[in-house]
DNA sequence: TTTTTTTTAATGCGAACGCATGATAACCGT
DNA sequence: ACGGTTATCATGCGTTCGCATTAAAAAAAA
């Protein structure tokens, strides 16, 4: 009917549906026809969105990067005063599958982790974005380190990708039923009280 | 033109074509066609092993995790004389996509956890397989306290599911690109050097 | 109002898919 | 030696895929 919308949105709602499939039926079952249906719109429209499925698919994985991080800032966001180590350990947790929104982001990154394996220009973006995460958290630890937050002897620039690679590594199992999140979270408060000095007093 | 052929064989060899299709050209792009070719049969023949594509990829992913518990024996037994570190430490680098050997193993293990999130029944045979291997973790590390191995303080029931949830997480990075497998096993000797007393005398 | 452009929908096409069927050839038990 | 079983292959069928094409409707431009 129209003539009036915002292209960018039209292609993000269509990428939500991208989404919903993906997370519900898998990756390879991601097709024109299904995600036109998801949508609510016809097969037609998605094509004017986007030209091809690459190009739908490639659009999806970096919008996923800022839904990501759009959620992350705005759980640290919301946090009131909070110390480093506050900060770091919801940045940590809000990664993992928890509620439905946080499941549905794991099932498409590990989706398209899958198959950046195959296609470099997955990979590329995938890089950049966990890249980026990994480069906030090592700095979140050198600030707790300035601060004097951390134990003696313990190295910002060592246990910031060890707890980073924990927290993905615990996405996986959690997925497939193998841990609970609060198993998961017990972990990681386990890990960050070995880090972090306890609450001085 | 022979009767004489080990079903069970059989089936494991088409499974390794399964295994390269799969690390090559990506687990969506699995067909009863290209597994054929890659393993220089016709497609009649994988039929006649496997009556459907289901049935393939689940016997695939169950002779997935007999050959990396293959690999991890082999390169566990292979040690002399060695310590619970030593040990822990070879169990946890061959789980590292560092040869092409490890690379393809882990690229079918993503795909299958991928679609485990979808499917139930590769969930199924995931947990099992790994719960198998991180209960072994866990037994080795108990092991190491009980001989004093250990530093004070430390728990192996959470230092073994934490040492090995920080593989897992560090494989999905590896394969990608974003991190490289010598900063991994310098992130899992860090680790290590935190759990393990030094070498006393 | 008339024209043009944009959005949406409907349909067609060639290719590839999983799976079923039938034919051919080689080994086996008797 | 020979019928029966088994392994292998070639081919066909119905479906679904990504993508191209075309048409209709509505807003914007004239």
């Amino acid at each position: 009917m129209p003539k009036l919308v915002d292209h960018e949105q039209r292609r993000r709602l269509l990428t939500e549906a991208v989404f919903a499939v993906i997370s519900t039926q898998g990756f390879e079952a991601v097709s024109l026809r299904d995600v036109a249906q998801q949508a609510g719109v016809s097969m037609g429209t998605v094509q004017h969105y986007f030209p091809t499925k690459q190009q739908m698919l490639s659009f999806a994985l970096s919008h996923m990067r800022e839904r990501v991080l759009a959620r992350l800032q705005a759980t640290v966001g919301a946090l009131r005063e909070p110390t480093r180590r506050d900060l770091i350990r919801a940045a940590t947790a809000v990664m993992l599958p928890v509620d439905p929104a946080g499941r549905e982001e794991a099932c498409v990154n590990i989706a398209f982790f899958s198959a950046a394996t195959v296609t470099p220009a997955y990979a590329e973006q995938l890089r950049d974005g966990y890249g980026r995460i990994l480069a906030v958290s090592i700095a979140n630890f050198r600030e707790a380190a300035r601060l004097g937050e951390l134990r003696d002897g313990i190295n910002p620039d060592v246990e910031a990708p060890a707890l980073y690679f924990l927290t993905q590594g615990l996405i996986g199992p959690i997925l497939v039923g193998l841990y609970r999140p609060d198993e998961a979270l017990a972990l990681i408060d386990a890990q960050l009280d070995r880090v972090f000095r306890p609450p001085s007093s």
